[in-house]
DNA sequence: ATAACGTATGAACATTTATTCATACGTTCA
DNA sequence: TGAACGTATGAATAAATGTTCATACGTTAT
């Protein structure tokens, strides 16, 4: 019988490769957490937990240029995280789903503790 | 009285001044998500949820190379993602918080849905 | 002591990313 | 109609990132 301790452990691999998630979820895990990766971005995720806003409310509350936030809509948009509606000049955003709110807090539990 | 509807909102941002965070909270939050942004770590991510395992086993599972391997532990270490202790030659790598596999939970739930 | 094994690390390169600037688009109001 | 406002977009640049390769480290067994 071989020695299992000393080499790769075969059952180990056999019980992980049955649930084994396919590369497609993989990637679209790693852009969700991608989107919540930078701080403008982060901001802006915490800005719209709080309430739906206008652009130019966000750039204000966040200190960034108008364009920069656009930017970083744009990608929160094509990730699905947030939706919008135009009111006159203004176009307000607002979070689609409340498993970004509850992706936010757990992260934000997690950096708070110890 | 000013038209509010065709200006910033004032109100909205006293409001939400008051629950502001800080900048170095905001960075940590995207130092977190960052770790979970990559195709590979979040892989990892996915079999330390499973098992403890040594780098080997993690390699041949996600059938990416040992070096590689070691440089995404290494990024999951110093975020404290991760922690390990030494078992022969083998490094073994567990998960250090319980965060880590709820966020991996719901980012997962997120994405099967709709 | 030396070889074999499992793991870590540094450098180099190609790619991705964030920010800024300039400008265009669409809506409202005069 | 034209000016002002709020927002979006493309190009350019600088910085950050992921992967590979070569090699070093530490442990075990011969």
């Amino acid at each position: 019988m071989a020695d299992l301790e000393n080499k790769v452990h075969p059952e180990l691999i056999k019980k992980v490769q049955e649930q084994m998630l396919v590369d497609e979820e993989f990637n679209k895990l790693g852009n969700l957490y991608y989107v919540f990766s930078d701080p403008v971005r982060i901001k802006i995720i915490f800005l719209l937990v709080i309430s739906e806003m206008c652009v130019y409310d966000i750039s204000t509350l966040i200190n960034a240029t108008q364009s920069n936030v656009s930017h970083h809509l744009a990608i929160l948009k094509s990730n699905d995280l947030v939706s919008f509606y135009k009111k006159g000049k203004q176009v307000i955003y607002f979070l689609k789903d409340d498993h970004v709110k509850r992706i936010f807090q757990l992260g934000l539990e997690h950096i708070r503790e110890k």
